[in-house]
This record gives structure tokens, sequence and C-alpha cells, in this order.
DNA sequence: TTGAAATTGAATGTTGTTTTCAATAAAACA
DNA sequence: TGTTTTATTGAAAACAACATTCAATTTCAA
């Protein structure tokens, strides 16, 4: 498989805090980092039922969580009421076509250094932000006027 | 009372939609108007209760959907899992502190413009979006270290 | 005033998520 | 290797926020 390294970072995880290395939690991992974009639970679940018929729903959001503690996923609150994860890195924002969910990460430094400037003009001290751009995406947009 | 404008307004609304005035509808709005800030139903309802003892939860949840359609309230979910209503005024974004739940708001037409530069380069069309900044207020930061 | 149509509020349903708990699996121990 | 300790699992139940149902009640146009 092509997840070696993320799997030893879990094991690492698991191991610093005396929890257990389950076939579950593994084919969790493997399902979650299979699917690229902004997954949800549901899906996940859908995923590895496949190779693992009888993983429950709960051991999948318990082991995101899990997932998110170690560093490997990040949870995501788009505009639906259901959490979506995504693989964690480096911080980004998001554009998110409301047609037809497609979601578009991007990041611009302008736009934090400014929004420090307004932090500081209250001296409010921001320990993180979130900014979603939500709309129609190109293809989305050509289809239909209503 | 101080809110004839509003009410007014409400009013109108009804009368265009073939909806009809009732106590309760005034009483919400009143309950709403006379609490600045950004607040839940829940919070509307026990205020309202005071007047209108028998007012039922529910009829506050409908009457705030009427006000976002009648555009005198907007809905803003921050992230605690709760729908939070401020009256409708024009664009801004917030920021949140997470210790005491006071919310500023700011807007910024130099943030404005430069998503707008990011969502032509994808050729999205924005809708509209949320810029929230959470993190510790001016006060808050004061006290601890935690 | 009357009566059709909208509204109310209590109770019930829904949705997404979390907790409980007995059974099971994993790592530690002997 | 067997045994024990401890974490984990999964089904079911609990939960929280919100939405819907429906019989009783109000509103308002005629």
């Amino acid at each position: 498989m092509a997840h070696e390294v993320e799997q030893r970072s879990l094991s690492r995880y698991l191991e610093e805090h005396n929890l257990k290395h389950t076939q579950q939690r593994d084919a969790i991992l493997v399902a979650f980092l299979e699917a690229t974009g902004h997954i949800t639970s549901e899906e996940i679940h859908n995923r590895v039922r496949v190779s693992h018929p009888n993983i429950g729903y709960t051991t999948v959001y318990r082991t995101m969580k899990l997932l998110c503690d170690a560093g490997l996923a990040s949870e995501r609150h788009f505009e639906e009421g259901v959490t979506r994860y995504e693989i964690e890195h480096e911080h980004h924002d998001h554009l998110v076509c409301l047609r037809c969910g497609k979601i578009i990460e991007f990041e611009c430094e302008m736009i934090e250094r400014t929004q420090q400037e307004i932090a500081d003009r209250y001296r409010f001290r921001i320990l993180r932000h979130r900014h979603e751009l939500y709309g129609h995406c190109s293809a989305c947009d050509q289809g239909a006027a209503e």
C-alpha cells in the first residue's frame, strides 16, 4: 500500500497514548486517505465497508476524531450540517460550489495579513479562522440561470 | 414603542404574502429587536415569555425564519451548533471570542476585493461568503494563559 | 358575523452525532 | 504459550437542535 507514512504516524500516536492498533483503525485511515477531497464519516463508512463489511458507524466517527487528534485529519464544517474531513495540511480556505458541492482550496497571504491588522485594531488575538466563499463553480455557472 | 419602522416593515411583508399579523409575531419581533447582538431562538423565547408566557418554542423558530425571509433578521452559524440571529444590516464579518462569546463585527473593502480576485481566478461566482476570526478578545486575553 | 384560510403549540419525527454497555480483541504479563 | 488487564468494538439508546404534524384557535375579508 501507499500509505506507510501515515500508518506509521498513526501507530506512533497510538503507542504514545497507550491506545491500541486495531484493524478497524488502519482500514479507516486507508479509506480516508484513498478518498481525496472533503469527505463525510458516512462516505468513509461506505468505502471502508467494501473491504471490512462489519465496521460500524460509531467506529468510523470515533476513529475520525482520533485521526484529527493524531494530526492526520482535520474537521471542516461547511453549510450543510455535516462534518467533513480533509487530510491535514498547511492552512488554507475554501471556495464551495452550492450546486455540485465541489470544494476548491485557496490561500492568500494578503488576506491573512489584512485580517491580522483588523484583529490588532481590536486587540483581539486570532487563534484560528474560517473564510469560505460560497457560489457557483465555472462548470455549474454555465449550466443554469435559475 | 421604538420599533414602528420594523413593525410596519413586517406588516407589509405579511400583507404582501397573504400571511396574518398575529400578536405572537409582533411580540417576537420586538423581543428580537430589543436584544442587541447575536441571539439564539432559545434566548428570544426566554425574553418573549416574560410578556407572553405561553408563546411556544416552535413559534419562535418559525417566526425567526419568517423575519429572515422578510429581510429583518439574518441567520448566522458560528462554531457551537446553534443558529444565532442578528438584525439585518449591510454586509460584514465577525470576530468571535472563544472565551466570553463576545462577537465583534468588521468589514474590509480590501479583503472583499481580494477574495473577488481569487474567485475570478477560478471562474467562480461568489454568491455569499463567511469570514470569521476566532480567538480571544482583549478582556479575555488579559485574564488567563491556559 | 361568519367562515375560509392561516397560525399556534404540544407532541412527535428527523438528522447528525455521542454515549452506554456487554462482548471482543490487543498488548502486557507470567 | 496461556492468562490477564485494558482498550476497543458495534448495536442500541440517548442526545441536541431543528422541523413537521395536526387538532384547536385566530385572523381577516366578505
